[in-house]
DNA sequence: AGCACGCCGACT
DNA sequence: GTCGGCGTGCTC
């Protein structure tokens, strides 16, 4: 064999947009350097981790001196053949350097080049050894007696715990001294495989037919679009589909936006489907994160619902991809990599030649468009499951209604009415804290971000000005040391302020406030939505992170204090997030028999976007939506790529984005359209000047090669070294 | 991204 | 005379 083709080209976790070639390490055969090895190889002055993409084409590396790969860190591919063919596509589709694609694929411990270290599990099994006394046991060692009791006849591994809210494995420990228990460790892959036993899920007619749309469709790709309201019951028909995957012997991977607020869909999987499913989401440790992922790798998860980064999961013989509430911004990562796990969720099912469902209320008009053009098939749940009817939506005119912290008086009425009748209210406001503008009444000065284009939101209860932007805090008395007696006049609200102002309405009842700041304790969102649940809470108050996922059954009225924000936004999306939202928090009322009410606050209550919603419903505005789109040369109608910059000038970033500008222009490219450079909506963030410059195009193609012209151009630009800038392929926001 | 090389200002 | 500022260039 030649010693050409001994050398292996390896993508290294850098953010360099090269590959490199390496020798194999001297007592290695090259066989064990197949794709997607993990190697560890000397870089520059240092030593990385790289991946291995394949042989080094024979002439590339004829005039380097090669170095050698220190260790072949796997024994066979950490990145199996199927999710480096993602990989690459993902690269080239969002020209993002290979080596940090792959490095984002793989959870922390991985990426740093650890071995995956499988942990036993442990099983614990009672002794029975001699008729021991539980009433005895119960009375000395309550703790001890509980654990016992729930090892019973099987033997129980710690998930069997996990319920017990003490330190039960303090408790299990204290058994094994005593002989009462013990335990034996085994491998993940010696474990009992997990039994499928749930009875069928019940559908309605809809359902089923849906249900058997998906089922028909196994063994090749096709893509669906599941539309259904909230309380639809789109889940029971991702279920009985993933039933029949899985007596397939097959595995499904189901795309979540926030997980959090998802514990509901994770109960009812793991009621359903046992051990059997895994879930990956951010309040995960990193030892977690990689034990689910090998666990999906070696079969034993064969239903992973997770968050944005589980689409990266290695999954052995996967049947279905669920993405649910696809319309969902979160499934776009907005730094580093920008990949839309949604798009690639696409291309993954493609690859595996299996169906992939995208389910939501709200479709987002990518998704639309792609049901009109027929590439997705179109599956529906129209009704709500049971008796429950869909709230009316109606708009609140506040012009020259008194308001108090925020509430027109029409809104506290219909409040009170709820009251009276024992029922929930869920109001929603985008803004957390107190007040968005505070204003000094000695000397009329705003309290603004000293790093950012932005004014300081007061929180009241933190006693701090805070800037949403970058963080920074000021303590109120530093706002203004010229008028230290003056009074400071809040302007606006947040949900501070509106949750004081519902204290002091309703002073009987029961308010909870639910944004990032009151859940700021691990456990403050269970204990909330316990109180939800038994009824003990009256009114709640939150900002969108509510209006995802939870249901709340016993909810007849929800209120948008303030729809005028968003209906007047510059980014091109804003009018449909709003329309999305709308509908969303519509489904969280009205669940019951009784049926429940949209109120929404605004100035403009003839603007078109929300006549069209309140009227014609969400596909209504979504067809005029996208005939904007169309008019005004949009996504979904054109691909559209964003390239940022930012410096600590204005000008440096300015600049810099001419100069590409520029350097594309001069080939002229045909077919695309270049707009900026322009400074960001908010042009000074966090001490740094932001600019971008707005491609598009009239065809992808035309789009991917002026990337790649502006990519290669960057090298020529001198300035390039003193901003910070990135490519956004399918930006989800132009601000 | 690191990391080092390299050429100009204030210090024990 | 040095220590260190961050501009520039490279990493198989």
């Amino acid at each position: 064999m030649s010693r050409e083709l001994l050398t292996v080209e390896v993508a290294v976790f850098a953010p360099l947009r090269k590959t490199f070639h390496y020798l194999p390490p001297a007592a290695s055969h090259s066989a064990v350097l197949e794709p997607g090895t993990r190697v560890r190889v000397p870089f520059g002055r240092t030593v990385r981790i790289g991946v291995v993409l394949g042989p080094a084409p024979s002439d590339a590396s004829a005039k380097l001196s090669l170095k050698k790969i220190i260790e072949v860190i796997d024994s066979s591919p950490t990145i199996g053949p199927e999710l480096m063919r993602l990989a690459l596509w993902a690269a080239d589709y969002y020209q993002h350097p290979i080596g940090e694609v792959l490095a984002t694929m793989l959870p922390g411990p991985l990426r740093n080049g650890r071995a995956p270290g499988v942990r036993q599990t442990i099983e614990w099994t009672a002794t029975h050894s001699n008729e021991l006394d539980l009433t005895a046991l119960a009375r000395k060692a309550p703790r001890q007696a509980a654990v016992l009791k729930r090892i019973g006849e099987s033997p129980a591994v710690a998930a069997d715990f996990e319920p017990l809210d003490f330190d039960w494995r303090r408790a299990l420990r204290g058994l094994e001294k005593k002989g009462l228990v013990h335990r034996r460790s085994h491998p993940p892959s010696m474990m009992p495989a997990p039994v499928h036993t749930a009875a069928p899920v019940a559908l309605n007619a809809a359902q089923t037919k849906a249900a058997q749309s998906l089922i028909s469709a196994f063994g090749s790709f096709s893509a669906y679009l599941l539309h259904g309201v909230t309380g639809s019951g789109k889940t029971e028909v991702y279920m009985a589909a993933i039933d029949k995957v899985l007596e397939r012997n097959m595995s499904a991977l189901l795309l979540v936006p926030e997980i959090i607020l998802t514990q509901q869909m994770v109960a009812r999987l793991k009621q359903h489907f046992g051990d059997a499913v895994g879930v990956l989401h951010s309040g995960l440790t990193d030892r977690e994160r990689t034990q689910v992922w090998l666990r999906c790798r070696d079969g034993r998860v064969k239903i992973l619902m997770g968050t944005r980064s589980a689409l990266w999961t290695p999954l052995s013989r996967l049947g279905i991809v669920v993405v649910d509430e696809e319309h969902d911004g979160s499934f776009k990562q907005q730094e580093g990599f920008r990949y839309n796990a949604r798009d690639m969720a696409i291309v993954r099912a493609q690859q595996a030649a299996v169906p992939i469902v995208l389910g939501t209320a709200t479709p987002s008009l990518e998704t639309y468009l792609n049901v009109k053009k027929g590439k997705y098939a179109y599956l529906s749940l129209p009704e709500r499951a049971g008796a429950a009817r869909l709230p009316k939506i109606r708009c609140i005119d506040v012009r020259g209604l008194p308001m108090a912290g925020g509430l027109s008086d029409r809104l506290t009425c219909a409040i009170n009415k709820r009251l009276a009748r024992n029922e929930q209210t869920l109001l929603f406001i985008n803004r957390r804290g107190f007040a968005p503008v505070v204003l000094c009444h000695q000397c009329g000065g705003i309290a603004m971000c000293s790093r950012c284009d932005a004014k300081m939101v007061w929180h009241k209860e933190r006693r701090v000005l805070i800037c949403h932007h970058c963080g920074e805090q000021q303590r109120i008395q530093q706002i203004a040391p010229c008028c230290e007696k003056s009074k400071l006049i809040p302007l606006g609200f947040g949900t501070e302020q509106v949750e004081e102002t519902l204290n002091k309405l309703f002073p009987s009842k029961n308010v909870a406030r639910i944004d990032r700041d009151s859940m700021r304790r691990k456990s403050a969102m269970e204990d909330v939505f316990a109180a939800i649940g038994d009824g003990s809470v009256d009114i709640l108050i939150g900002t969108q992170m509510l209006a995802k996922g939870h249901d709340f059954s016993r909810v007849t009225l929800v209120g948008i204090i303030d729809a005028d924000s968003q209906l007047f936004s510059t980014d091109f999306r804003a009018e449909e997030k709003l329309a999305q939202l709308i509908i969303q928090v519509a489904g969280r009322a009205g669940r019951a028999e009784a049926p429940g009410e949209v109120l929404i606050q605004t100035h403009h209550p003839g603007h078109e976007l929300l006549q069209m919603l309140i009227g014609a419903g969400y596909d209504s505005f979504a067809e005029r939506a996208l005939e904007e789109r169309r008019s005004a040369a949009l996504p979904p109608y054109v691909p559209m790529a964003l390239v940022r910059a930012e410096a600590p000038s204005s000008q440096a970033s300015n600049d810099f984005l001419a100069a590409l500008a520029n350097k594309v222009k001069v080939r002229g490219v045909r077919g695309l359209e270049i707009l900026g450079p322009v400074p960001a909506a908010m042009e000074k963030r966090a001490g740094r000047y932001r600019a971008q410059l707005m491609l598009t195009a009239t065809a992808r193609g035309v789009l991917a090669a002026a990337v790649k012209l502006l990519i290669d151009a960057s090298e020529d630009v001198p300035a390039r070294h003193k901003v910070r800038w990135s490519v956004d392929i399918d930006p989800q926001d132009t601000m």
